[in-house]
DNA sequence: GCGACAG
DNA sequence: ATCTTGTCGC
């Protein structure tokens, strides 16, 4: 069922990874619009839909510049390790709707903390073009390696590092809350996808508001489309 | 058959 | 991701 897929995802990823640039391509003090990216699906007559949005953020006030949603059904199932194409489609026609146009892209997700270096926020930048951060809830074990929990202080975090290479970091955001995972999507470094991770994050979350109020967006989107029928 | 498994 | 309310704790 799924594995008519995995050949052809693979191909592609090992295509594009060869392309990953784990260094700014930009100055942080130039970055004025952030994008966070989040989905939400629902089941109507045996089709999947999903349902995107995308909220624009300015990075010095934090206000809302832009939001816009699009939904669609869905039609790639859900794959440990190849999330980009079930969910890249409809962040692209997401994307063109609109009329900003963000310095970076923060997405739900690894980035570089994937089992071939391309999970969706890395796989999302080749069609954006803008360098890009992924935020994952939760963790993906790779090689068998296990994160290290770090220190109950907001900012501290522990590297993952597998092979002498470093997937990505363990971060703390806020006091008593579980940690999220930090990774390059492309175009920029960890550091500076830690920097802006951290000065996104405010009192309501663990998330910083970027990925936060995309995941809102969503919610509030399907339930708009599903009253409306 | 059992466990793993970003969203 | 989604199915789902109140409730315990900082």
């Amino acid at each position: 069922m799924k594995e008519k897929y995995i050949k052809k995802f693979v191909e592609k990823q090992d295509e594009l990874k060869k392309l990953v640039y784990l260094q700014n391509t930009f100055l942080v003090e130039e970055i004025k619009l952030v994008a966070g990216v989040d989905l939400a699906y629902w089941v109507k007559d045996k089709k999947e839909y999903g349902t995107c949005s995308i909220v624009v953020i300015d990075y010095n006030t934090k206000e809302i510049v832009e939001q816009v949603d699009y939904f669609d059904e869905i039609t790639v199932p859900y794959i440990s390790g190849f999330l980009a194409f079930r969910e890249l489609p409809l962040i692209l026609k997401t994307v063109k709707k609109l009329k900003t146009k963000p310095d970076i892209y923060m997405f739900d997700g690894n980035g570089y903390l994937h089992y071939r270096h391309m999970g969706i926020a890395t796989h999302a930048s080749f069609y954006l073009n803008k360098p890009t951060i992924g935020i994952a809830k939760s963790y993906l074990k790779i090689e068998n390696v296990d994160f290290i929990m770090p220190e109950n202080l907001k900012g501290a975090h522990t590297d993952i590092v597998i092979n002498n290479d470093v997937y990505g970091r363990c971060l703390r955001t806020r006091e008593n809350v579980k940690p999220i995972f930090v990774s390059c999507g492309n175009w920029i470094d960890l550091d500076t996808a830690t920097e802006l991770t951290l000065h996104f994050i405010e009192k309501d979350s663990r998330l910083p508001i970027t990925t936060r109020y995309a995941d809102l967006a969503t919610h509030q989107s399907r339930k708009r489309v599903l009253g409306d029928k």
